[in-house]
DNA sequence: ACGTGGAAGGTTTTT
DNA sequence: CCTTCCACGT
């Protein structure tokens, strides 16, 4: 392709404001990209012309969302400057890019090259152990809260060192009834470092310190990524801002792309300041705004205009649309969960018969267990569908079981692999071997392998006989695994893993159940994806060495396997991100589910959810469903609930609201309707009085009007503890709330009907 | 050492 | 509802 040719195709069917980011060759950049802009198309093209005006790919950093989003716009940018050349570009999420980079520096952080990744449960199994080894109580300790707490800390940027140094933190840590966590969060991470493992905080972590602590390694990348690329920067956290800082901070070409209206990352440490900031951050900055929708209707761009716009804390843009006006959204009340399913699948049944395509059509929801009925409602109806997130393909317990073997052949310090294999399949190790093992370990500052693959060790330890001959043969295997690893792929070494360790005959064992059988299956499905992958790599010249691929799957989501099939889709908001379909619909709208429970009582977390609402309803070109159901099986039990709020902030005219609390068929589609009968009043007052000020009307009373509570009463509540009411505000009858002032968490706002509280 | 059954406990969102 | 934990029996 010539260089006119070239520009031809980059500069093709590009708007004003479009074209000039894409043009702007150098310095910082703050890309504000609405929902639907063409932002991805902006970020590909502005690359390819990078490129095109001779700046070498290995040059350059992008910085994306997800690993699929990476892909695909590599691919683009291929097919403009030529595959071999974009194959060089630096282009993935944070945690791939870091981690990749952190493989090639083990050594400047005193890590093996074939460091391990944990993934969250591993972490999670290990600070239990840390917790139970200090005799504490992992009630009060719970290794997940314990394994939060961390993981913001270091998004924070916050070391052991600083937190047990901090005396707020310190305090509240106190005041929750945990006055030993920096002492975990630093045995956490002492034993993460002797595993040779990471976490996933640790790959951004390291590659901080790395540059903290190595201003010649420092400086050899800040002139190596000449240009640096961020995607949805609004949910970036203080560690990845402090790297892409770092690393712009010689050349100061950083372009950031994002939209303040979409984060919704914020329980990860994302920080929406991070892009509110930049222009205090680059005073000499160019703005670009996209403004202009090229996904949606009329109708969904101004509905979710007039939902965000219920937010305070924002970058003023005016996100349009020039599509046709389209069919108004439609907001569907159903009695129970199970009949919103039919009501959804109904509907989606109907288009697909009337030749819609499946993967053209969504189905969103606030929470993955949200997804069990509407599948059973789509097999019901045989309608093809793929969920994502969830329980992944690698997170199954047959699959990380053989992975850990992997993990264990390329290094030997993992201990959590370690633990997972020694005594699976099945070989008569039991848990007092193990935890002899594990005891003597730890006093002597060894790993368990060190332990395990040393007879006097062993004997020592007080494992004799017939058991440490067991514990030696198991080292003995592994260590053979390894020597295979050096000589054959990736593909090889897992078969001889499997057909040595006898796993498979292990699942088949109980092969009669349905599941047993499942089981095999996806290890077989394995084998046939360390196949695919040594075939790629072997292509495409990338690197196959097992652990890179191990990495690769740390590090992989739901939404990077299989792009395949035509399916609906079904999963979460969060997932939803970057992506679009002409029919979407959102389920469980109800208050305490979107927004969720522990979002109503705090105004900036409302904030969070309502954008998150806000990404929901621009997923959408063509058309948007929202429903949610009266009642909710959760957790074994049925719970009553009351339409979102976010319902009642979508602009009357844009809407199209039948069944909802009158006595009419709830759907309009195929035989699953069924009728309301004597629903008492609308819950939900469709007027257009419901536009604004969601207070109006407010008051306060000395007690609830069902008087179970006054004004100065003591009551208890399940996680805060003891405190009083200070005060009772009515906005309606169904909308109290009680201000109380709690001993150990101080005032909080909590609705009655939510409160989990009793009268001391 | 290991399988079993019953009780208890837990629920957002993800790299 | 589903997962995890513990006590008990083999």
């Amino acid at each position: 392709m010539t260089e006119k040719q070239q520009e031809g195709t980059i500069f093709e069917g590009l708007n004003a404001p479009q074209a000039e980011a894409v043009k702007c060759l150098g310095g910082p950049m703050l890309i504000v990209a609405g929902a639907g802009s063409g932002k991805t198309r902006v970020i590909t093209m502005r690359i390819a012309n990078l490129i095109a005006n001779g700046v070498s790919p290995y040059g350059i950093l992008a910085l994306t969302f997800t690993n699929k989003a990476a892909r695909e716009m590599k691919t683009r940018i291929g097919s403009i400057v030529g595959s071999k050349v974009a194959s060089h570009l630096w282009m993935g999420t944070f945690h791939s890019m870091f981690a990749r980079l952190l493989r090639i520096e083990a050594e400047n952080i005193g890590m093996p090259v074939t460091f391990t990744i944990y993934d969250t449960q591993d972490s999670q199994t290990l600070i239990k152990s840390i917790i139970k080894g200090l005799g504490l109580d992992d009630k009060i300790y719970k290794p997940k809260t314990v394994h939060g707490m961390i993981s913001s800390a270091k998004n924070d940027l916050l070391f052991p060192a600083d937190y047990a140094r901090d005396p707020d933190i310190a305090k509240r840590d106190r005041d929750q009834m945990r006055p030993r966590m920096a002492e975990i969060y630093q045995m956490y991470v002492n034993e993460c470092r002797k595993a040779g493992a990471m976490d996933f905080d640790d790959l951004l972590i390291h590659t901080y310190t790395l540059f903290r602590n190595n201003p010649e390694c420092l400086e050899r990348y800040q002139k190596r990524f000449a240009h640096i690329l961020v995607d949805e920067y609004q949910d970036t956290n203080r560690v990845q801002y402090a790297i892409v800082n770092m690393l712009a901070k010689a050349n100061r070409n950083i372009c950031v792309v994002g939209d303040d209206s979409q984060s919704i990352y914020s329980f990860r440490g994302a920080r929406i300041e991070n892009i509110l900031n930049f222009k205090k951050d680059y005073p000499d900055c160019q703005v670009f705004k996209l403004e202009q929708n090229y996904r949606s209707t009329q109708t969904i761009v101004s509905a979710a205009n007039s939902l965000i716009a219920k937010n305070i804390n924002r970058i003023p843009k005016n996100v349009f649309s020039e599509g046709e006006v389209g069919e108004k959204i439609k907001i569907r009340q159903t009695n129970s969960d199970i009949e919103e399913a039919k009501t959804v699948v109904g509907e989606i049944s109907y288009r697909v018969r009337s030749g819609e395509n499946p993967e053209d059509i969504a189905i969103l929801y606030r929470a993955n267990f949200q997804s069990r009925v509407l599948e059973e409602a789509l097999r019901h109806e045989g309608i093809p569908y793929k969920v994502y997130g969830g329980v992944t393909f690698y997170q199954r317990k047959e699959i990380k079981d053989v992975l850990a073997y992997l993990r264990l052949t390329v290094n030997h310090s993992d201990n959590e692999s370690f633990k997972r294999v020694i005594n699976y399949p099945k070989r008569a190790i039991g848990e007092t071997s193990v935890s002899k093992l594990e005891g003597y370990a730890n006093a002597h500052g060894m790993t368990l392998w060190e332990a395990a693959s040393n007879p006097l060790v062993l004997e020592t330890a007080g494992l004799k006989g017939a058991t440490a001959q067991r514990i030696l043969d198991f080292t003995a295997m592994v260590t053979e695994f390894s020597m295979q690893a050096e000589k054959v792929d990736a593909a090889t070494l897992l078969k001889g893993v499997l057909d040595r360790t006898k796993i498979i005959e292990d699942l088949k064992t109980d092969k009669d159940s349905a599941e047993g059988e499942d089981r095999i299956k996806n290890v077989e499905e394995l084998r046939n994806a360390f196949v695919t992958f040594v075939d790629e790599k072997v292509e495409e010249g990338g690197e196959t060495s097992l652990s890179a691929y191990l990495t690769d799957i740390a590090l992989m989501t739901d939404a990077d396997t299989g792009n395949d099939e035509n399916c609906v889709r079904l999963m979460t908001v969060h997932a939803s991100k970057g992506l679009e379909f002409s029919r979407v619909f959102i389920v469980g709208l109800e208050d305490g589910l979107f927004p969720g429970s522990m979002s109503i009582l705090d105004p900036v977390s409302l904030e969070e959810e309502r954008r998150l609402m806000y990404v929901a309803l621009t997923r959408a070109k063509k058309s948007l469903t929202l429903t949610y159901a009266k009642e909710r099986f959760r957790n074994g039990e049925t719970t009553m609930s009351i339409c979102s709020r976010f319902l009642k902030e979508l602009p009357e005219e844009m809407c199209d609201r039948q069944g909802e609390g009158r006595t009419v068929s709830i759907s309009s589609f195929g035989p699953t309707t069924r009728r309301v009968i004597n629903t008492p009043k609308p819950r939900f007052v469709p007027v257009s009085s419901q536009k604004v000020a969601p207070s109006a009307g407010e008051g306060t009373a000395s007690s609830t009007p069902d008087g179970e509570f006054s004004v100065g009463d003591v009551v208890a509540h399940e996680r805060f503890g003891d405190g009083v009411i200070e005060s009772i505000i009515v906005d309606t009858p169904q909308d109290v709330k009680l201000k109380i002032n709690f001993n150990n968490f101080g005032v909080k706002l909590l609705l009655l009907r939510f409160a989990r509280i009793r009268k001391k």
